[in-house]
DNA sequence: GATTGAAATGAACAATTGTTCATATAGACA
DNA sequence: TGTCTATATGAACAATTGTTCATTTCAATC
């Protein structure tokens, strides 16, 4: 079992993790070795596998971690009774957990192909109650008559894109503050559903 | 060199060009062997050579020239005087070029990082001058009082980043004509941009 | 200081990778 | 029919892959 203090394993997972996640994100699944990986962390590739048990479960646990964590800040943060007002929290939400976490959000689309079918259904099954959340708040203003959306399936999806766009360019110490990115991605989601 | 009439390189080259598409595309450039593309073709490993330098040019090659016919197709489709006209031709030309070529687009902004850096470079330059097109558009409508956009530049990406998305969960035969998801879109863009 | 056991090594593995090349094949022309 | 040559093969290559495991290391405990 694991030391009474400090011991390496406390540490030692998580820079694992963490450095996949670097690599990953930088190079893509298939093109980062394992080999890689543990001279990131300053170890030899057989060191891994005393943290996890392959390299595909390594990008599952990140996909998986990062879902579970993104569903329940969100959890966390939604507010709003009206459609517009929770509207509103999403779209600051979404923008501004891309900004904290870039690298996992960029993984859990570019990556999920690399799962195998049971990891990837696993995490298609979060990601889509993930855009279940916003559906739902279109759904509502649809029927109440603040949104006036062609098709609320359709208007979700081209939502989504548009706001997870932010991480395709955004980049820290550029022209804009986060303040003022979301701020213009809500002025854009509000004229794109308003009635 | 070639023979004078049908031979087998004049359907060669494109047929191994269409099953590294189709392979890149399902599961990545990095995924993908050399082998499982000459067995796609019906040929050994070996041939493959005879038709492309290496593997990276063939990912450069699939990326350049679509891109290539991308902007000449664009080229050609442009019409419209006024910003809101020339949005709306822009808007419907992006869907439908995603609809015919689904994997060309996926693999030109999924597989870009496999480039090596003088190839990204020359990619790069030909998908920015894409987004200038959309961006002049935006631009010019800003200035004439069409549009009231929060930033050219940022209302370029959320655009490009909404109509894009398109080829995530658009499939031939679904519940939705190609027609009608066109004019979704443009029902969102015109909202998104309207002064 | 001796013992213990988790943590890390390093060598080894079978498989697969992109690529090369001497050799074979087979269709077009003389 | 025989020659030529583009096209394809298949074996080989060095490198790299994910993974395993007997062995070593070394800090914490006695």
């Amino acid at each position: 079992m694991a030391r009474k203090t400090g011991s390496h394993a406390d540490i030692t997972g998580p820079a694992i993790r963490a450095a996949a996640l670097s690599l990953f994100a930088r190079s893509g699944y298939a093109a980062v070795s394992m080999r890689e990986i543990a001279a990131a962390v300053g170890v030899r590739a057989g060191a891994l596998y005393l943290y996890t048990p392959d390299k595909q479960s390594l990008l599952f646990d990140l996909l998986h971690d990062h879902m579970k964590e993104l569903l329940t800040a969100w959890d966390q943060a939604k507010t709003g009774k009206s459609p517009l007002d929770r509207l509103e929290a999403f779209v600051r939400f979404h923008v501004n957990y891309h900004f904290d976490r870039s690298d996992e959000v960029f993984l859990s689309y570019m990556e999920l192909r690399n799962l195998n079918e049971e990891n990837f259904r696993e995490i298609e099954i979060l990601r889509r109650s993930y855009e279940n959340e916003l559906e739902a708040i279109l759904s509502d203003g649809q029927e109440s008559g603040d949104f006036r959306l062609p098709d609320v399936k359709v208007s979700t999806k081209a939502l989504i894109a548009m706001l997870t766009g932010v991480m395709t360019w955004y980049s820290e110490g550029g022209r804009l503050t986060r303040d003022h990115i979301q701020r213009m991605y809500w002025n854009m989601a509000r004229r794109m559903v308003a009635a």
